[in-house]
DNA sequence: GTTAGCATGTAAGGAGTTACATGATTTT
DNA sequence: AAAATCATGTAACTCCTTACATGCTAAC
């Protein structure tokens, strides 16, 4: 108990919704499909299967061909499979939108599964994930206009080079969410609708947030 | 004993050597002078800093104002400052160039310490980076030339995004490179030198890297 | 028949966070 | 004199990694 933590949990339903899987070929799509890079390794992923099979949510899946586990000693393939209450749970933890949702280790993964999302949370996660991009832009301006100060040339490179890469993302969502806002005024189209939008207002951008530019303790 | 950690350690030892601080200041400057959000808590900091004084890496500074501590339970500013033995290590950790040097987590804090550090490590560690990326560039790409298979819409535009962010990086990582060579050919020019460069070759890029594509266990 | 890659797992521990607890100083 | 912010610290816990240990299966 206690070993299922937040986005991996997500990402395992997510990944099983599609089709059941074991293990290894889990890990590997993990560690592609997903905006998540950081590698996760076996012993963090066989550790949270064994938790979310003891709470219900996947179960083994018989496997097609029978023989693929042999009685001895309990060895081979485990396939899992997303059980009633693992859809119900995923559904939960898809609607969430909150900071959850939009901090930088979890978005890539919500993102990954928007194609699931109902047309409001995709939204609010946007948005979410744009407003915290816009302090840290707001944190990465107040550094640099102290360049003159005490900042040498190699920090000073890095803060631009920060503050350009929050930039890049901040016209990125303003695109995503100039998409979705039109897909909702006609709510028409097919289902899967691709999301790259032609061509984006790129909104007035700037103002800076009025929220903790240093994270509090 | 065992709480310092590589890159804290580094980030830590060297603002120290620009002027003596204590932990409160510190850790402002941590989290917006570096190239390191996830906003260090003090949960993290004070003890690394004990454990710091404990090896005897940094050492409580006098105050110059004398009553800054008052006697009455040892409360106040701890304003700490490096000592010998603290200078020795940091040149140490400055000189090292591997992978503990240009990770995600720890690339940033060796950059912005540049200044500090000789033109040849400087440049060891811009190409372990570079070539860090090119091995994610390949991830990306590989994930994205399936796309016609499995991914979604959102998930494909999620690692369309994330294959153009490495790749604006590797752009970045060509002009410093680009530079810092520049320097070395003619070594006389003034200490501290703009590391943004004039106009970069823009190096042909591309060429898939020869390495684990999955980050083993 | 042996190497390489697929596949599953456990134990120990590292690196950090959150929540709590306290007190000093500055501002309103 | 209350509120905000500066400042230091501890205990419990979370999440994840490393290193280890095992065995199966395909390819050479």
């Amino acid at each position: 108990m206690g070993r299922r933590s937040g986005v991996l949990e997500l990402a395992v339903l997510g990944l099983l919704r599609e089709a059941p899987l074991h293990g290894y070929e889990l890990r590997k799509r993990l560690n592609t499909v997903l905006g998540n890079f950081h590698a996760l390794s076996y012993g963090s992923l066989y550790p949270a299967l064994r938790d979310l099979q003891a709470t219900g949510l996947i179960a083994e899946d018989a496997p097609s061909e029978p023989d693929q586990r042999p009685l001895t000693g309990r060895r081979g393939k485990v396939i899992y499979k997303l059980t009633a209450e693992g859809k119900e749970r995923l559904q939960d933890l898809l609607s969430e939108a909150g900071p959850e949702s939009w901090e930088d280790e979890t978005f890539g993964v919500h993102f990954a599964f928007f194609g699931l999302t109902d047309a409001q949370t995709r939204l609010a996660i946007l948005e979410g994930r744009r407003s915290r991009l816009e302090e840290r832009r707001h944190t990465f301006r107040t550094a640099l206009s102290r360049t003159r100060e005490r900042l040498d040339s190699y920090t000073a490179e890095l803060q631009r080079h920060g503050l350009e890469s929050v930039e890049r993302e901040v016209r990125w969502l303003n695109e995503l969410i100039a998409t979705e806002r039109g897909k909702e005024e006609r709510p028409a189209a097919a289902a899967a609708d691709a999301p790259r939008p032609p061509a984006a207002p790129t909104v007035s951008d700037d103002a800076a947030p009025a929220v903790d530019p240093q994270r509090e303790n």
